[in-house]
DNA sequence: AAGTGGTCTAGACCACCAA
DNA sequence: TGGTGGTCTAGACCACTTA
């Protein structure tokens, strides 16, 4: 057979593929570069076309590659650390790190969004029939979308947007974000986790469905309980998620071969 | 042929089968309980097997189904809720949150530490022929294992371990332990980015090589500079990173099906 | 020894992008 | 229109666990 297979351990190709691509990664590619197409990599390293893509698939997985269909793959520049939660707490705002608010909606909570509401500090058990606002945003660093906000604010919460004339857009998911601001934070809550991306989000993060992300999840308090929870999805293969408790200037170098 | 697919939308089949397979985790099963194996689900669904693979990777991914060679597959319980930041700074300890100390060596940084421990507050400068304490550590929640970690500790930050003479495991590793937390902390730093489990790695958290894992870097300051770094494996399938300002105390539900 | 998931192959066709 | 990565197939064999 083509497999002239002389290993003592039976480690996986894909794997052994993974670290020799690697290093290659490591000396002999710029970032930017665009490495040769799958079939030509497979046929190079005598593997089947989906054994190399396994290969791709991991180093792409760490941030090391990116892949576009119909262009081809390029080395990837190191992630960009996104400050995701600094000392001082404060509540979601507009412009500020990046964010943007995109639109405004109301409608009645899913079970889940339900559940995130309900748990946590404070008494306060929010009913199914009780509306709540959903203020859509989105963060930009060095010119990429890096992640996709769904925020859920109970209508109670802020009861001066009962009756709102702000138009549907940006101006009505302001509208939310400043009533929201005029109350008192008293505290917040945040969790990280693996997730891949819903297709609403994979579009407007430029990925495909499915894509690994990482899940930020944050419960805003007052001294009334929950008063709004966040969802946030950033693409897990450009971004490093950074907690600053101290000032974390460096700047992640982003030169790009020619 | 065998696809009677009548799909306006060219929606990938294993999207879809992921979305139908979701739906029946939630309704026919309960946490514990075993799939049928993958070849007969495939056939069940008139896809290939790959197909099938497919859909079962992202579930594993999002947490929703374990898998194990020579086992099965099963219903993953929800995931566990690990506190890896709160308010107050400490350093790492021993038997606090479920950390274990496992073991400590000696020997140089690598580039990739090295460049850890230069940048950050302070300007200290260390040099590569420096050596560094490495200590190994291990985190037990709720019976399992879900992070390993790597402390990188200069010699010159704990100078009083120059000559030690604890016997090598665990209590040369809390005698590291000991000499760091008698330094003033004055600071800390902390990422959190997607990665594939290290082959060591692997073995200690009883997944395969490669596995989706969340790594957690901390740099701890002192006055004078970088002390020490953290470099922290968790297992991203069952772990949900928790950074809990205010009291997360809702524990999650452990029911196992009979 | 039987059964499971993990790896691998050699094809095929499709969706997307750029020239 | 040609080239790219993305999806899918129908097999095969291997590594591991359990009985």
């Amino acid at each position: 057979m083509g497999t002239t297979q002389l290993e003592s351990v039976p480690e996986p190709k894909y794997w052994h593929l993974k670290t020799v691509l690697s290093e290659a990664l490591d000396q002999d590619f710029a970032v930017g570069e665009i490495l040769p197409n799958e079939r030509e990599l497979a046929a190079r390293f005598g593997v089947a076309r989906a054994t190399l893509r396994q290969a791709l698939e991991q180093l792409e997985l760490e941030g090391r590659l990116q892949r576009r269909r119909g262009v081809g793959t390029t080395v990837a520049p190191p992630r960009v650390g996104v400050v995701v939660g600094s000392a001082q707490q404060d509540w979601p705002g507009d412009n500020a790190d990046g964010w943007e608010a995109v639109d405004a909606t109301e409608s009645l909570p899913t079970a889940a969004v339900l559940k995130l509401l309900a748990t946590g500090t404070g008494a306060a058990a929010f009913a199914a029939d009780q509306p709540v606002h959903i203020v859509r945003r989105t963060r930009v660093t060095q010119g990429q979308v890096v992640a996709a906000e769904l925020l859920y604010v109970p209508a109670a919460s802020v009861p001066g947007l009962s009756a709102i004339d702000a138009p549907a857009g940006p101006p009505r998911a302001r509208a939310v974000l400043r009533e929201l601001q005029r109350l008192t934070l008293d505290g917040q809550d945040r969790s990280v986790e693996l997730g891949s991306a819903r297709a609403d989000d994979a579009k407007e993060l430029d990925r495909l469905p499915g894509a690994p992300v990482l899940l930020v999840t944050t419960r805003y308090f007052t001294l009334s309980g929950t008063a709004a929870v966040s969802v946030a999805t950033y693409r897990a293969d450009t971004c490093r998620l950074t907690f600053g408790d101290s000032g974390d200037v460096e700047i992640t170098e982003t030169r790009v071969a020619s």
